[in-house]
Parts: C-alpha cells; structure tokens; sequence
DNA sequence: GTCTATACTTCGATAGAC
DNA sequence: GTCTATCGAAGTATAGAC
C-alpha cells in the first residue's frame, strides 16, 4: 500500500512525473550509478513493477529524464538572453545569481550526472551534443550584441570563441563546485564584472 | 589458468599494478559504474578474489587509483610550468599540445569518470580538492610571472582570478569534448595564442 | 492499471582447497 | 599467495493474481 488510502489513484501521466522527479533527486543525492528500480520506486511512493511497465527500463526512463530536464534548463537560458534590449551586464548578472541559487537546488549536479552518463552512453552523448549547439547559438547572439554594443575589437576578440570562453569557463567553475572546491571562482566573477561595467560606463558616452 | 604458463609468478607488487592498470582502462572504456570485481580481474589477468585480498574492496581499489593518477599528473603539471625561465607561451602552447595527445590517450576520460565519483564520494573529494589547491599554485605562480613578464595591468587582472579563468575554461573544453562537441574550441585557443603572442612581442621591446 | 511472486543473473565478499 | 566454490544480498525483468 504505497498511496494514500483516501486519496484517489493518480493518473499514468501523474505516476510517469513522479518517477521523472524520484529519478532526480536520486541523481542529486547520489549518483547514477547507484540508482535501481527498486530504490527509483521507493523514492517515487510507486510500484517498481511499474518502472518497467511505463518505461520498458532504467535506461529508457533516464533518457527521459534527460529531455525533460534539458528542455527545462533550454527554456530558462533563452529567455535569459535571448531579447536583445536588455544589456548584457544585466543577463550576465542574473546567470551568475542563477548559480548560487543553482548550486542550492542541485541543478548542477543533476546536469553533471547527466553528462557523466553520456560520456559512456552514445544516446545520451547525442541528447547532450544537440543541447550544447542550441545553447552555443543563443550565448553567441547576445555576445555578438554584447560586444557591437560594448565596440570591442572583434577581430582580436571574435564573439564566437568569446561565447566558448564565457560556456567553459562556466562549465568547469560549477564542476569545480560540485567537488566543493571555490578558490578564485570569486575574484574571477569580479574581473569579470569589472570589465562589463567599464565597457558599459564607456560605451555610453 | 590466468597467467603465462612458463612464466615466472609476478610480485604483488606487479599485480596490484595490473589490477591499477586495469581499472584505468575501464574508467576510459566504460565508465566508474559499471566496473565490478570480476571484470577488473579478468582486464587484469588475474584472480577476482585478489582484489579483497590486496584491496579490501573495491572502493579502496578505486582510491588507490585516484592516488596514483593524480600523482602523475601533479608531476607532470609542475614540470611544465614550473620553471620561471621559460616563456609563459612556450608552456602553454605545450599545455594545448598535450589536450591533443591527452584526449587521444584517454587520461581526460579517466579524470573526469574519477571527478564524478568524487561527486558522491566523501573520500575522492577531500582528495580532489587537494590535488586542485596544488593546481592552482602551479598555474597561479606562473600566470603572476608571466603577467609581471607581459605588463599586464594587474590592477584590471589579478593573476589570481587570471589562473581561475584558464584551469575553468580548460577544464570546462575537456568536459565537453567527451561528449563529442569541440565547436568553437579552435577559435578560442587561437584567440589566446594570438594574444600572448602579441603581449610577448610587445614585452621584448 | 497496479501489485506481488518469482525466475534468473550478477554482485561483493569470504571460507577453505591447493 | 593463489584460486575455486559458495553464500547471501540485490539487481532486472516478467508472469500472473487482483
């Protein structure tokens, strides 16, 4: 008897979520590696039995942890940076209020469990590769916008290795994070601000 | 029969090695989650119950592992940059040599799958962040030098958030080339090359 | 649709033969 | 020191009861 007595059944649909969100917290907590039906089933007040009838298997339902969950994260970044009247120091502020409150909810984590899955999973790799693209699109459009509207040289500073620059960077400060390790992740974001700002001071006169 | 029938018997010493060996190996074809005891000994050539006897268990096996590794790689992070006397672009031009080589050796592979252990795993992130403190002092040592060699406003850039800048983004590339997404890599590496060479040129006059 | 019972496999770990 | 046999636990997956 795993749901409520009085409550009334919950949907497939309801069950299919529940199993999605069990899934990540569990890769929060502790891993892919360690994730089973059984603990999957626990964690989601569900039947396991279940995880095979809905999903067909573990590898199966993570995938679809991964689109869910990539979706999510696609959606916030563009409507991050995506409109074009918003100053870039402006997006570039919220993405890295974004980390903290980030770090706090384990949204990192999960995406680095995710690609620690795709480095020996060729589904996953190809999920994660179309999702990288996408994001490479939407950081290089507002660094394009950016750096028109900061008048850096773009020959010396081409947008597109800029917008690698600002993605790596990012990508490994968070891994970084995850290990617990923070040296100079502060100064490195006030450098960094420093410089959006006197590009902004200037580029008003 | 799992060694050579008219060799001699190896050392402990040479086994334990094997076994090290051999789970490397499996870190780069498949993954931390999926190696077992079993597997490891046959990779090894060796007898699955010498893993209890010599290791204990595989979690101690797996620390080991990470000892020797980044071990080695410590050495070799401080051979190249620790001699003052070495133009900084001649070191770091060695470093973006070695990403070519390493990513074909597989060590990145291997350090990322021991990252992701460390991620859920009290013992492998104590030791991790101590292997990225001593990291960081390599590398933070020789961007001061260099910057000081450049004249880099140090005001503007402190060679401290300078260093977290290149061990991030570094680490950050590596991270994303394991799942096959290199865009934009070879424009940002040229955009710094260009850059320090432009500041070494101006240096010398 | 949901859940339990069960089949089958594989794991870590160890005892005991050699 | 090395290897095999084996234990008990836990996994995936499914058949069949409800």
């Amino acid at each position: 008897m795993n749901r409520e007595r009085a409550g009334i059944s919950p949907s497939r649909q309801q069950t299919e979520q529940a199993f999605l969100d069990a899934a990540e917290r569990l890769l929060l907590r502790e891993g892919y590696a360690t994730i089973t039906t059984r603990k999957l089933a626990t964690e989601a007040h569900a039947n396991h039995g279940l995880v095979h009838y809905y999903f067909g298997s573990m590898e199966e339902l993570l995938l679809r942890v991964l689109e869910r969950f990539t979706d999510r994260i696609l959606t916030r970044q563009r409507a991050m940076y995506a409109d074009p009247a918003v100053p870039f120091i402006e997006k570039w502020r919220k993405a890295m209020d974004y980390i903290d409150a980030d770090l706090a909810s384990g949204y990192p984590k999960i995406w680095y469990e995710l690609m620690a899955m795709a480095w020996n999973n060729p589904d996953f790799r190809e999920r994660l590769m179309r999702v990288h693209e996408q994001w490479d699109a939407v950081l290089t459009d507002a660094v394009t916008i950016a750096m028109r509207e900061y008048g850096v040289d773009r020959k010396r500073f081409p947008p597109e290795a800029v917008a690698v620059l600002v993605r790596t960077f990012n990508e490994g400060m968070l891994m970084e994070r995850l290990i617990g390790y923070d040296r100079g992740h502060r100064a490195l974001l006030k450098m960094i601000d420093d410089l959006l700002r006197r590009w902004q001071k200037e580029s008003k006169r």
